[in-house]
DNA sequence: GCGTTGCATTGATCAATGTCAACGACAGCG
DNA sequence: CGCTGTCGTTGACATTGATCAATGCAACGC
């Protein structure tokens, strides 16, 4: 456990110029509280790989992603995996108020993560309804953030849903603008990404091409891309599957 | 509007026996409470393709599904449209705390809906902190069944979609047990359902009548089912796809 | 009663993707 | 330095599913 009032300052610091829920919720508290909150944080750093939270474990803490990509895997009987989410710097993670999270918390990368003790968490919550709204909201848009994803994974083809993954990437997880081009990192090896995407790796990996070949983005290696036409790129995302419409059923 | 009083004992009788959120959060809050809220509450009978709630618009109600089946409607530019979810009886909808809600509700088949003003609704959680913890601990598990949702339809071949969706449904909405064998209703048509899946029509037709040919169930008409072997569906729902595991990544 | 319309079903074909196999690049290790 | 295992890629082939087209069936209106 690091030093805390130290620590505290250089987590505002760092925290402070996002615009994630933790920002947000922060902002809510009474100064003093924030300050006490951050205080009980301790920065965890983890290597790829690692995994930070054991699946059905009634976890004693509560996360935020710093740096990093983290994945939640859901692990079956048989020892298949499955990736179903990823969590991203500002996401947080960890059930609150209510038994154990169904998944296990993987690093993905190396990662930078803050840990509050859940207890601690949830009192600051329970005692500030304010933040604790907050925190109401930002679920009810994770549900439609989960349901939109759904509805972009499934059906289509392949080349579709690899360019739909990588506008939702690039609008959670700003790419770095190196001066020109924009970059891409997909943090997941190509198996990973092929599951998330319920493909083979093969089939991924000649999507990746078709969309160079398009000249939408170009390989510079197997997890860094070069987005050279943004709009192609959602254009190529959209494209049929849903139904041709009835029009009229509306009454009401 | 009907006559207020008498009509909260009425829905008290057909809510109460449910085990639904809203029985839930009834019970959690003082009696008094509980009584007002269902006083303000009017039950509304819609017809099947019904629009419940146009998207996009700052509804002023909370609604709460008692019988019938609804869908959350995704309509796109084009006219495409898209379901994104489904409600059954105890389902709750209506974004509260917060902007409008993405979606069009819509009615599959006849239903009967219990609508509060939402402004009271919220008032209500406001001022009972153990009712609004209970809502935010459904939130999580809804954000947890959208994921594992999500995990079920992606990848995989068209009968195995089939077969989680019907045991999904099985599970959220109790079939009718009349005297013998299991009839599932289906409230969505096969193009509803096909796009919902991820599929065509008439790859759909042929996904139920393989299960048919298997012996898994009977085809009564295009919206019911006998469940003949629900554990072979529940098998058939389980396929493959997912990864075939590294066993060792952990480390932590 | 008869045509019309909408929907499920079925069949034939073709495009997309899974599967199997092999290769090359690269990292770790002897 | 060369061996070996992993991973991404590529190719050939098999399977699945989308597409197009046609049929059957039932509800509805005339």
């Amino acid at each position: 456990m690091p030093e805390p009032t130290t620590t505290a300052v250089l987590l505002k610091a760092s925290v402070s110029h996002g615009n994630g829920l933790l920002e947000k919720l922060l902002d809510a508290l009474p100064p003093e509280v924030a300050e006490s909150l951050l205080s009980q944080a301790t920065l965890r750093e983890v290597t790829a790989g690692e995994t930070i939270l054991e699946r059905a474990i009634h976890s004693g803490v509560v996360g935020y992603v710093m740096v990093g990509t983290l994945a939640m895997v859901q692990t079956f009987e048989d020892g298949k995996k499955h990736i179903v989410g990823l969590l991203v710097p500002t996401d947080i993670f960890g059930r609150l108020f209510d038994g154990p999270s169904n998944y296990r918390i993987e690093a993905l990368s190396a990662a930078q993560i803050l840990s509050f003790p859940r207890a601690f968490f949830e009192d600051v919550l329970r005692n500030n309804p304010a933040a604790e709204r907050m925190f109401l909201v930002h679920l009810l848009d994770e549900v439609d953030a989960a349901r939109e994803w759904l509805l972009l994974i499934s059906g289509r083809k392949a080349v579709n849903r690899l360019a739909s993954f990588l506008t939702i990437l690039a609008r959670r997880s700003k790419f770095k603008q190196v001066g020109g081009p924009t970059v891409a990192r997909v943090p997941l090896s190509r198996k990973e990404l092929a599951q998330y995407l319920g493909a083979r790796p093969e089939t991924l990996s000649r999507a990746f091409h078709e969309l160079e070949g398009r000249g939408i983005l170009r390989i510079v290696d197997p997890y860094h891309f070069e987005i050279l036409d943004e709009d192609a790129l959602i254009e190529a995302s959209g494209d049929d599957l849903t139904l041709d419409e009835d029009q009229d059923r509306i009454r009401a």
